[in-house]
DNA sequence: GACTAAATTGGAAACGTTTCCAAATTTGTG
DNA sequence: CACAAATTTGGAAACGTTTCCAATTTAGTC
């Protein structure tokens, strides 16, 4: 004797308890105008028969599917990673699925993707589109109909009615761990950080001057050096940097790639931490945490990244689309730790 | 004037180009007995009308979503998110969305998303059991109907149609790094590794515990200890088995936390690695490769399981039932670098 | 107990596709 | 050119729900 492989449809359940598909509907959604009698009818005929109704019938009929998309540029990447982990706990808990792509930066794939959400109906999406000049990406989210959330992007400023978003104060971080070390007396400070396509790359950059700026320094001692975020190539753009005569004394690296290669350089170097280098990192990762001597970070939570976004996107879901909170933004703590130092050189 | 938000439907598409519904569908898809005329015609009125299909109405009618989900303890978990990153690579190639699913373990939760699965009909599904305990979900997951591939745990023995699985060889790759160790001169290893309720677990124990049988040694020597991979907890538990008075000269660590757990409890203890100490660290994170010392590491390839997963599922959704494949093996190598050397006391 | 209002119910129409079937057209053959 | 075969086409029936509407039952009031 088989297990029925959940065949049962709502006409079976209807047939079976005597009543009408209509009241069937009725006693398993709302329990609205039902009486007592085919509610418990209904309710043994379907566990008898083990229904299980079918979401996609569901979902052509009330144009809401219970899933949401979520486009990032790489799932495995920590810093999107914990993210995705918080925000889909968050759906889940509002019973929603989500879905999720990685573009790896790819503007055609992006959009692609952003479009087989669109056309699989998905209620609405979570994106951290690849760059803040991919045009067509905006405009494809602004003309969508359903709800978008943006994770840590700028969205463009001719949006009629933007979209809601979640930042991370980055600018303020970078001034805060920039200020830190100038306080201790660095003159000379190389920032690693990807591209400024991106707002949190840009923000750090203006972060990082403006803490020159505000200190009265020469600021030909900001030395913002931009690289993709492979380990190698940031190791040998590392080597570069501090093998200049005019060495810089401490550098502020992001996440774990470029900071594991800037770490490796400065070891190659001879270079003790933090003798003869100051370290920051940009992201709390356990590479930072765990390293000898401990890496002192910038710390942002990413679990609240997730979950607002999800907060704000099921805020949107429920209709609430003028009121409330549109955009949150996340401070950025430094996490004092064992490589900073004054510099050696004077 | 503006954008019309893809309200067209097949009905506009027919209409406009002077069809039926049938001709238009037959056109879009199939393009099979379609005469050039309709093909041109249809293909206008789509394009013209920004035609979007429904999926939600084409799934209900074929009983296929092009959805498959992914259920994992922990996408944030970096041994996990690889796995996702590089399946969702594979089938979005094929077209297919993955729906993630986070179980923290949980086995109810554990088998409400499988039925959550089920019920959105998704087409198949990637998962990774919490427990090889957990009996309910393995009928879960057997009865269901929709292929399901397994991702590192071993399948109940009594299943009648075995699951098709990725595994990896964990048990060479502990036997290979204990027996290196072992070839070294060491006599007291420690295996820190979380408990043994799933197969990778297992599988290394039962590797470790092979070298040193095959090897003829104590198997006193021989140290388990499971723990969960907090890494606080790691590091209290490293420190109580690094001060015993036959401590071992030795150690194998899983992942991030726990190996860091065990690196910092060296230093506190002021161990050197690789003279008081040697190390191994079982999975190739950017802690080992980056670490100073950087730690000799077991690896496998993530990519590499989360493609073979989807190169599995596919099969399968082919409806390449009995042919092919259904069971991949990984291997495991030992990365050499810095971290192990003889035993100091002998 | 009659009448009105409210609650419940059954039946059918959507939702937007694909696919079956029969009718109509084209193609092929002697 | 007639006839059969093959191809293309339109119309309608699914797929499994929810929801509208009218019909019916129940409850409420004087």
């Amino acid at each position: 004797m088989a297990e029925i492989v959940s065949k049962a449809t709502i006409r079976d359940v209807a047939r079976t308890a005597g009543v009408s598909v209509g009241s069937v509907s009725r006693a398993l959604n709302g329990g609205k105008n039902v009486s007592a009698r085919v509610a418990r009818d209904v309710a043994a005929a379907a566990e008898k028969l083990g229904y299980q109704p079918d979401f996609l019938a569901r979902s052509l009929r009330t144009r809401t599917t219970g899933m949401v998309g979520c486009l990032v540029s790489d799932v495995a990447n920590p810093l999107y990673a914990s993210i995705v982990q918080a925000a889909e706990a968050r759906l889940r808990d509002a019973g929603l699925l989500m879905v999720v792509a990685n573009t790896a930066n790819d503007p055609a794939r992006e959009r692609a993707m952003v479009a087989a959400f669109r056309s699989r109906r998905l209620d609405g999406m979570l994106v951290a589109p690849g760059s803040d000049e991919n045009d067509r990406t905006w405009r494809d989210l602004a003309t969508g109909g359903s709800p978008v959330v943006i994770l840590d992007r700028d969205v463009p400023p001719d949006e009629e009615t933007p979209s809601p978003a979640v930042l991370v104060d980055h600018r303020d971080g970078a001034r805060t761990a920039t200020r830190y070390l100038i306080g201790l007396g660095h003159r000379r400070i190389a920032l690693l950080t990807p591209g400024a396509r991106m707002r949190p790359g840009r923000e750090r950059i203006a972060g990082f001057k403006a803490a020159f700026a505000e200190a009265d320094i020469d600021p030909a001692g900001a030395l913002v050096c931009l690289q993709e975020s492979s380990m190698d190539f940031a190791q040998g753009d590392a080597l570069a940097l501090l093998q200049r005569e005019q060495r810089p004394t401490a550098i502020i690296a992001l996440g774990t790639r470029i900071l594991a290669g800037a770490l490796r350089a400065a070891r190659d170097l001879g270079l003790s931490v933090p003798n003869d280098l100051s370290v920051i990192a940009v992201g709390d990762t356990d590479l930072a945490a765990v390293h000898s001597p401990a890496i002192t970070a910038l710390r942002w939570s990413l679990e609240d990244v997730g979950r607002a976004a999800a907060e704000l996107l099921l805020q949107r879901l429920k209709g609430n689309s003028g009121e409330g909170q549109s955009r949150a933004l996340l401070p950025v703590d430094l996490v004092l730790r064992d490589s900073c130092g004054p510099p050696a050189v004077k």
